[in-house]
DNA sequence: GGGCACTAACTATCGTCATAGATAGTTGGT
DNA sequence: ACCAACTATCTATGACGATAGTTAGTGCCC
């Protein structure tokens, strides 16, 4: 249901394409959600056919055309009514952790190179949404620009003041994970040198 | 595939029946992996299929059996394979900050409440990890005093040692979370009053 | 015009996981 | 003996997601 409600978010931008949609699986909601095309055109399909977008052809090119989607004021209620309420928590399986609850089985090398590559990756993580947070800060995201085109500049910020929050929320959970992993490199040194 | 690692996990410490490993998982591995005993069962027969489990049939009852499968060798040669292996990330979707990142278009009352249930969830899950740390702690939980069974001291240690990380990294990471949500509680009580 | 990269959209297969059951034996309490 | 809870195991269905393709048009550069 969560994909549903990613494209959702997207459309409140502006209307799209399946491939935008795809393409912005980069940009906007990207870091926060995510999806091959192979899944998005079918799903972009059955909402329009639940009536939550109403698709448009449109011309491309020379002869070519194009189905652009716009989200509907169902669509938007859905929305809404989707953050209207509470999250219902999953169980959460987490690969890493299972992997350090075991680590007395693993070679002490790949040990520490599973911390090492997990502050590389979360590391690099956190650049790229910096990045993000910078072009939603100055409004350079295509996608949030055309968002908050024409909004009084209160609610402009507003807007953009969310999208930062949530950016920002990656950021610190990344950089728990990062934390984290120096102690267990910390743990890794203790535990294997003294054996 | 890490259904599957994690059922090797457990199984380091001791042989079990599928129901064991079923109820294990509120237990031992159970806060950083879960199946339900429709998905266990089958995976359980398949790594036997593969020679990674072997199945023993023994009295349960007056009259009735049960299947207790123990780890082979080839089963913790490939437990360690895994473990030496460094993880792929895959991309991440996360439900909580989507929401986050389009609050603008929800109830405020409704935002407060996302955040303060997400504080309550992770404080809530935080005091079960707590308490399994202490089992840990003192070996009293089964699996692992099963598991550190007849080591010498330094090892038992060794191996609790990376249990216990293993959950500080989880309540470390819920701690990160509530942290966050309680910034959100003060941004939509600033962005929204002020509107 | 040809070729390449991009835009636009699609099919297929299968793994992972959620959920809703189901059957049947064992144990312990009344 | 009966019943409820637990132990033990299973089937079925479908949603969600990964991956490996595919076709075809457009635009730009050589």
């Amino acid at each position: 249901m969560s994909l549903r409600n990613a494209l959702l978010a997207m459309l409140t931008s502006q209307p799209m394409t399946g491939y935008d949609v795809y393409k912005n699986f980069q940009t906007s909601v990207g870091y926060v959600w995510h999806a091959p095309d192979s899944q998005i055109y079918p799903e972009l399909r059955r909402m329009e056919q639940d009536g939550l977008i109403r698709g448009e052809t449109v011309p491309w090119g020379k002869r070519g055309t194009k189905k652009r989607y716009a989200i509907t004021e169902a669509g938007v209620e859905s929305f809404q009514a989707w953050l209207n309420t509470p999250p219902e928590y999953q169980r959460e399986r987490d690969p890493v952790r299972l992997r350090a609850a075991y680590l007395e089985w693993a070679e002490p090398e790949a040990s520490s190179e599973f911390f090492t590559a997990h502050i590389a990756y979360h590391s690099a993580r956190i650049e790229d949404w910096k990045d993000m947070i910078r072009t939603l800060r100055d409004h350079s995201n295509p996608t949030l620009a055309k968002r908050i085109e024409g909004k009084a500049s209160g609610e402009a910020d507003r807007i953009t003041a969310y999208k930062v929050f949530a950016y920002e929320g990656m950021i610190a959970r990344a950089e728990a994970e990062i934390a984290w992993a120096e102690r267990g490199l910390e743990l890794v040194e203790t535990l294997e040198r003294r054996g």
